[in-house]
RNA sequence: GGGCGGUUAGCUCAGUUGGUUAGAGCGUCUGCUUGACGUGCAGAAGGUCAGAGGUUCGAAUCCUCUACCGCCCACCA
């Protein structure tokens, strides 16, 4: 097949993804004696399309799969999606609603609403699915799972049941986070905090002066707490007071003293609302107070609020004010900025009032981790702190263990509808999904109880709760998991899948998700299998606009589409742009001009193999030995290519990951673009059957080791070139030590900058690049390795006539002294004043260097404490430059 | 308030365990278009490594403080 002008990605990428998938590729090869390499996919959600934040992460983790593919380690990445509960229900009511439909959950009732929303994530996992394709992600479609299909339910509710069995999920009525807009529960971790301008009050209270941003709440006071220290109060703890307000309704306060309280904040007296405060439900329950609702789940004021009883919070917030002003009970009005807390979903605010919920106890001991009885958290903080868990970066340890300090009880019930339903069923005469309060027995298991009348819990649990068994539930045996005669652990013994891949290699996600998936994961894993879910996690940062903002799309000059870039440029450029140069945990700042830099290197690499195909053409390729590599250039490129093979998977196994394809973008463009392929255009070298070789040998290891970042084009080009199989199932190369040559290497290298020195004086001297020049050569090293390359010195320093001689023959005109050689450029006409110039720079810089090096000499303390490598490096350098110095 | 990260060339970032003259890409300047290159090549300019102090024979690198930027957590008194 011939090369066409340029890459036309459109045409060839998803044939080449058809031809890889045909292949079996995608699935882990059969045992090869190297350890299993799993990823699971973290599974996209199943609402829409993908953005960038999921191109990042496909791009990191197909690449690491390639890689240990290559390696020869059976490559398991398994695919999936998400059923993100809140997030689709959300979308999918919005849309009914744009539709006409004003209260879709009424109107369609439960089964058909959720009929709707199954339909219409099946839509959307097609349309990822794709997605995912274009990107080029080598999963294996074979065991593509889904968080909401029969096998993964059974697991949820096996997990479910057990974890309640153990004590570790309990129901109690405790001050939840709910969202009066969608009408549910969410976790801590499901709200962000904002400053939005309000007033602060402060106004009187009985004998005290309270300070509050929202008075309304007051109502709902059962308490005063003050400092047990400040003084001002100390008469009143253990009284008792009555506060009517105004127009009622009247409220019964207990002064009590807790440390939590801060004196010097506002008036040192905080009135305690125990059922709309998480702070003050734990004074609470310390001082055991009783808990009134002011505030139903509707956002409306309840009857407990007497008069304010049906109105709008905020409607009850302006009346009760007015009232406490009228009855002169207002001390002060100031404006300040209020900490509100919203949900992530709606960004709207959270209200919190006490609810009858499911919670994980995360405090509770009654884990068993390595013959120990511990806590959820415990176990959380080990597994990370022993290093069986890796993260990366390393400093999102102290964030993760922040984060387990504070960790509450999770609350894992949801009042909506789309997701697992919490595997629990009540019966009593009373029972009816409005009223579970009702039942007077209550059944937990992964399956309904036999027998008539039972109901089931009308909540469905937090999708991190299903998406926490991520990577042992996607290696479950199906058929397995669905024999409700098997237990959970009988599931788990019988799955070959777990067997092999479980635990996983590496879990690969954005920093953002750490505390929902990561550490849910470790949590639920570490408790049901009884071993950790991965050995370590690759965080990769956020992708931001060129200016460093997140992207949205209200700003579309800087917001970028994965898809339209796959469309523009190829799926290669966008994945190389979302890499290069990009470590764990770090930021990426993506503009247009990136993606284009990025497919320049494509267009570089697809334009080299062109060249070597017609160079090679008809040529029979020898095997590599040391004794058919003989010219010092080939030699050369030879051992620059074991340099770079071991540089590269150094940093692959450092997972520094970027820095790698620097490094062979550097090493592909300047080594062997514009050094070996410029020099080899000599025809004696060109024609010479072991160029050839060590040509498609050096670009065969260039395209292996770039396959994992830019796949699409290295595989066309394997095609292209006729090279047998798919590089995808390739090997990947490994240096090759009888294939190094120190000394002729560094030899070339001395040509190469002899070729550069020269090119220097030429530029310098103004002289036409077309033209021909006389040069004169003085080898001080190397002197069989220049004579051997003087055709390539003559081709690229452009030379009429290329003297190269080791007698110091004194020569007029341009000179560049270098420790392995001088090179003179002999000129009719040399700009004296420009030459002198030149050198006056470059002896002060050399004299400059020379002192620094020899005060470095005659330093005891240097001489005393560094290294011998160092010191004895540091006097060569010397010796060179006092050489450099005297030629000049 | 607690914590984490960052500050290196005009821009985006590298800089391994402290060790010769701090690197790359993009951009800029000069020139060329030479057997693959939607361009490419050759050459060049550009940095008191945020500031101050300290440790050390030696600091962009380690320690302390300061300033600024970003993020996470807590806070609805």
């Amino acid at each position: 097949m011939a090369f066409s002008q340029y890459f036309e990605h459109h045409e060839v990428e998803s044939e080449i993804y058809r031809r890889w998938d045909k292949s079996g590729a995608f699935q882990p090869s059969q045992d090869t004696g190297k350890a299993p390499f799993t990823i699971s996919m973290p599974p996209p959600n199943a609402t829409g399309t993908l953005h960038l934040g999921h191109a990042i992460g496909m791009t990191v983790e197909d690449l690491m799969i390639r890689w240990k593919r290559m390696q020869g380690h059976p490559a398991l990445w398994v695919p999936g999606t998400d059923h993100a509960a809140i997030a689709t229900e959300s979308v999918v009511i919005r849309n009914l609603q744009s539709e006409g439909m004003d209260d879709p959950r009424h109107q369609l009732g439960r089964e058909e609403l959720v009929a709707r929303i199954a339909a219409f994530t099946e839509d959307s996992r097609s349309t990822i699915r794709s997605q995912i394709r274009a990107l080029g992600a080598s999963c294996d479609w074979t065991r593509e799972r889904y968080t909401m299909e029969p096998a993964l339910n059974r697991v949820v509710n096996s997990v479910f049941s057990r974890m309640f069995r153990d004590g570790l999920i309990y129901r109690a009525p405790r001050i939840v986070n709910w969202d009066p807009h969608l009408r549910t529960t969410v976790s801590d971790d499901e709200i962000y905090y904002s400053d939005r301008e309000a007033k602060f009050y402060t106004l009187r209270y009985g004998p005290f002066l309270v300070g509050t941003s929202r008075p309304e709440t007051k109502l709902g006071d059962t308490a005063v707490a003050v400092h047990p220290e400040d003084e001002r109060y100390r008469e009143h703890i253990g009284k008792t007071y009555e506060v009517p307000w105004p127009k009622g309704p009247t409220i019964t306060v207990k002064v009590v003293a807790d440390e939590h309280v801060d004196p010097e904040y506002g008036t040192g007296a905080l009135g305690v609302t125990p059922a709309h405060s998480h702070a003050d439900f734990e004074i609470a329950q310390k001082h055991n107070l009783p808990l009134i609702q002011v505030i139903g789940e509707d956002g409306r004021m309840t009857e407990a609020a007497g008069p304010y009883a049906g109105k709008e919070v905020e409607e009850a917030r302006e009346a009760f004010v007015a009232d406490l002003e009228a009855a002169g009970l207002m001390e002060k009005i100031e404006s300040y900025a209020q900490p509100v807390s919203l949900c992530y979903r709606s960004k709207l605010p959270i209200e919190p009032l006490p609810k009858n919920q499911w919670f994980i106890d995360v405090n509770k001991p009654a884990v068993q981790w390595e013959g120990r009885n511990m806590t959820l958290k415990q176990v959380m903080y080990e597994v990370v702190d022993s290093g069986k868990i890796r993260l990366l970066p390393e400093h999102e340890v102290k964030t993760y263990n922040h984060w387990i300090e504070n960790l509450r009880d999770w609350c894992i019930s949801r009042q909506i509808w789309w997701g697992h339903r919490v595997p629990v069923w009540y019966r009593g005469n009373a029972v009816s999904e409005d009223n579970i309060e009702a039942a007077e027995e209550m059944y937990v298991g992964h399956r309904r109880p036999d027998g008539e009348g039972w109901v089931q819990d009308p909540d469905t649990l937090d999708t991190w709760f299903s998406s926490a068994l991520w990577t042992f539930s996607t290696l479950l045996d199906s058929e397995k998991a669905l024999d409700d005669d098997l237990d959970l652990d009988e599931i788990i013994a019988r799955s070959p899948d777990f067997e092999r891949f479980h635990p996983t290699s590496v879990m690969e996600t954005g920093y953002d998700i750490l505390f929902f998936w990561v550490a849910r994961m470790i949590l639920m894993t570490t408790y049901t299998v009884k071993d950790i879910p991965f050995s370590t996690v690759y965080l990769h940062g956020l992708v931001l606009d060129k200016d460093g903002e997140k992207m949205s799309k209200s700003k579309p000059e800087t917001s970028i589409d994965p898809l339209e870039v796959i469309e523009e440029y190829g799926a290669d450029a966008l994945r190389l742009s979302l890499v290069l140069g990009n470590s764990a945990g770090s930021d990426l700042k993506l503009g247009q001009e990136r993606i284009v830099a990025c497919k320049r290197l494509l267009n570089k690499i697809w334009n080299a193999a062109k060249l070597v195909e017609m160079s090679s053409e008809g040529k029979k390729r020898l095997e590599l030995t040391p004794a058919s590599v003989v010219h010092p250039l080939n030699r050369w490129m030879l051992t620059r290519r074991n340099v770079l093979l071991e540089r590269i998977n150094r940093r692959m196994e450092a997972f520094a990951f970027g820095d790698a394809a620097e490094q062979i973008r550097s090493a592909f463009w300047g080594e062997f673009c514009d050094f070996y392929l410029e020099a080899i255009k000599v025809d004696e070298v060109a024609e010479s059957p072991e160029t050839a070789s060590v040509l498609s040998n050096v670009l065969d290891d260039f395209l292996k080791l770039l396959h994992p970042f830019l796949p699409f084009l290295t595989e066309q080009v394997w095609s292209n070139l006729g090279r047998e199989g798919l590089l995808i199932s390739a090997d990947w190369p490994e240096p090759d030590e009888s294939l190094s040559w120190k000394d002729e290497s560094e030899g070339v290298d001395a040509v190469s900058r002899a070729v550069a020195a020269v090119r220097s004086l030429r530029a310098e001297q103004n002289i036409d690049p077309g033209a021909y020049v006389n040069v004169r050569l003085q080898p001080r090293r190397h002197a069989e390795v220049f004579e051997t390359c003087r055709p390539i010195l003559e081709r690229l320093m452009r030379t009429e006539e290329l003297v190269i001689s080791e007698s110091e023959e004194e020569t007029k005109g341009s000179l560049a002294v270098d420790e392995a050689f001088r090179a003179a450029l002999t000129l009719s006409a040399a700009d004296l004043q420009a030459e002198r110039e030149r050198f006056e720079k470059q002896l002060e810089g050399a004299q400059k260097r020379l002192a620094s090096l020899e005060s470095r000499l005659k330093n005891e303390g240097f001489l005393n404490n560094a290294p011998k490598e160092t010191i004895e490096s540091t006097r060569q350098s010397a010796q060179k430059t006092k050489s450099t110095i005297q030629d000049i």
